[in-house]
DNA sequence: TATGAATGAGGGTTCATTCAT
DNA sequence: GATGAATGAACCCTCATTCAT
């Protein structure tokens, strides 16, 4: 038919499947990080990429397989934008043996977090904010979890010399977990509050933020580090009652 | 088998109207939390509480009142508990004026609050692992301010007399979410631990866990009530990118 | 108990069963002829009729009983109202044999039937607006038949003596239904604009309805019954055509 | 049972829009005016229509928007009728100026109307027969409304020289209304019969039909126009009663 | 007896998914 | 390959009806 030579058409152009493909996950990413996963419709994943439905079947899989494409593929990108933060040029950890690496890995890694958060504030939110939902809870656990070990990997100094102070090695799942929740709910209130910033200055907003974090967090760290501990101020003289 | 000679199984029992909401409620809360708003539907919430489905609308009204309800109800909660437990008996916080208050309240607060979600998962998640489905966004991030300010409250130290040390005003507010999602975070691993503690000792879980997120977020929550400000170790020798 | 002494029960008063059976058909009549069959709920009668569900079914029966019992009780009322108001006292219609009697009749029988309308609107209206529902169009169509039954026997003078001028007998049954669409128009009519008339005088509203009627009709009737005929003034140069 | 092999019953045979539209609509029209608008499902309109329930959504909107467009095609198409049968082909009503055009075009407006009904019974009774279903009385009442003013023009003369005889103006609505009940009397009761006739001859039903209403209201209308009144032949000696 | 409470059945509507073009 | 059209399955919600008090 030779259809190309035909200019009066006027159909969809025929694209490259890569880019449909990822046409279709950037929508996929968009609605169901407003919606939710039971909330987006396949419909709307359609018409915000612009295509139609069976396009995203095809291009997508079904509503689950999409689901699952987009969680893996954000979770990738957050982690490679960590990792590559905190990793030099040479392959190695910034900061000597010892030294401060940790406090620098730290700070390296919530500056690439924020800056990830703030500039692509959907793909954080199909990870984080969705009901785990019940097929998708060991899916985004499994995330979860690559992202928190990598944490994790941040401050536990596994990697340098021994003889380093150190965490407790038991300590530093249950850390990673904290931190990285603290993370989030700085996260969450920076975008419910549109980006504002609780003390205005020139620097990026992930900076503020990531030092925000790291001010909150980092004596606490080092000193668990230094094997300080931290006792109750006082004796509580009940006992914990769930209900009020 | 011989259970259905049992009278207690009868249908059609009638309850009090009490008793039924309750249990609507309960089931809701578990339905919901599970599931997320979209994903659960009347006729599973009327299964786990054991009735049909117009007694859930009975006693539940629509789903989108039966899930403002359960929002209600187990944020109400959550809030009594941490508030009961931070509150002495003569109705005054503890820890005398300027001294050490805002520690003792942090770590009875952070007790209590550990103590609730360990004892009732589903109503925590209920507020806090939905998708901020559509016409709820206000309402949870409604609840989840009240929680927010009542933590506010326990660091800002503006109840003790003025000359106290305190953390700047402006910085309260996302102090507050950072801390929140620290205590989140933590409660997020232990419950996908099904309750393993780091180092196991003879006190509570909760009394564990809080102590945990202490040590982590007091030392820098006390450097910023003495005006100590935190600095990056290292200057970032490119600006924050996105992607990787 | 004796339950007659406590004052302080409060509850419903007990009446008698012909008075609440009364009570709950008045309310559905009134709710049947707003709503329609299908329209309307149990629940809306029984709140209409201040009663609770399950007295509703005790005094009324299942829901086509009861509308059944208010085709039935409505119809007969009608057919009552008009035919006592066609009959003198001495049991006989008015106006001798032969004579004007039919017009006689005819007038007096519009006169109560729009008597009947503009006083007990809803009792109309359930007999004659309801869509045909399904299983009842046989009782409407059988209460219909009573009626125009009557109105044929109004005009068809087969109850005075042989000779009397008389519309043909095939004609009766047609003329009537024609008859009573008319007034059934005119009452819609009326009731559509809230009981305005067109020419306001100092008679009943029935009254000038009733004359309305019989302007239009009585001469056509009147020629029939003397055997002229009608004719069409032109030929149609076109068969007819269902559809334009 | 060979008609299994058929292949003109295969499933998900895909059709223009508009001929599954029609499909969908006359469907419709068929069910709403057997059921009411209340009474009808619209898992009857798939049935009827041969369709899924969500093809009748995809063609026919919501209940209430297919039941409007029922409403609207069949009204249109009745008025359509009607006017082009009174209409000469000139584009002027025949009968010339002052002269008996009102009878010939109540005669041929009637042929027409009885043309219409006889052949499309559905059509009719989905506009006049039901319910007023609540949100639907308006446009239901402006259906008739429409249809009312056309007749009314057939009567009124208004578009003829000054001078010709003419009804007084206040009682051409009622007056209209009156005769298309009378119209509608006569078609309940010809369907009602299943097409008997009263006098059997070689003429279509539609002209007999015609002709009778004429018969009955031409010559009180020509009184009217003429302004002879018509007025009781007896005085009432009781005061209309509602109830017998 | 009169009623609040409970439910089976069904209706309107939407959605994920798949043919047929 | 891309799409309009079609549908089975489910979901939210209401109603007629009946127990149990």
């Amino acid at each position: 038919m030779a259809s190309d030579a035909l200019p009066s058409t006027g159909r969809r152009r025929r694209l490259a499947p890569e880019v449909r493909r990822r046409q279709v996950l950037d929508a996929a990413v968009a609605v169901f990080s407003e919606e939710g996963f039971h909330g987006a419709s396949m419909a709307a994943v359609a018409a915000r990429a612009g295509v139609s439905k069976p396009s995203v079947y095809a291009h997508g899989g079904s509503k689950e397989e999409l689901f699952a494409r987009c969680l893996e593929r954000e979770g990738e990108r957050l982690l490679r934008t960590v990792t590559a933060a905190v990793t030099t040029v040479d392959g190695r950890f910034p900061g000597g043996a010892g030294e401060s690496g940790a406090e620098a890995r730290l700070w390296l890694g919530l500056r690439a977090f924020f800056g990830a958060v703030t500039t692509r504030r959907a793909g954080w939110a199909v990870l984080y904010r969705q009901a785990s939902a019940g097929a998708f809870a060991a899916d985004i656990a499994a995330m979860r979890a690559r992202i928190v070990e990598r944490v994790a990997s941040l401050i536990a100094e596994d990697l340098s010399p021994a003889g380093a102070a150190s965490v407790p090695t038991p300590v530093v799942a249950p850390l990673a977990y904290t931190l990285v929740g603290a993370a989030e709910g700085l996260a969450d209130w920076w975008l419910a509050h549109d980006g504002a910033l609780p003390v205005p200055d020139d620097r990026p907003a992930a900076d503020q933020l990531a030092s925000m974090v790291c001010s909150v967090v980092w004596p606490g760290i080092d000193a668990l580090r230094a094997g300080r501990s931290w006792a109750p101020p006082i004796a509580p003289s009940t006992p914990v009652s769930p209900d009020a």
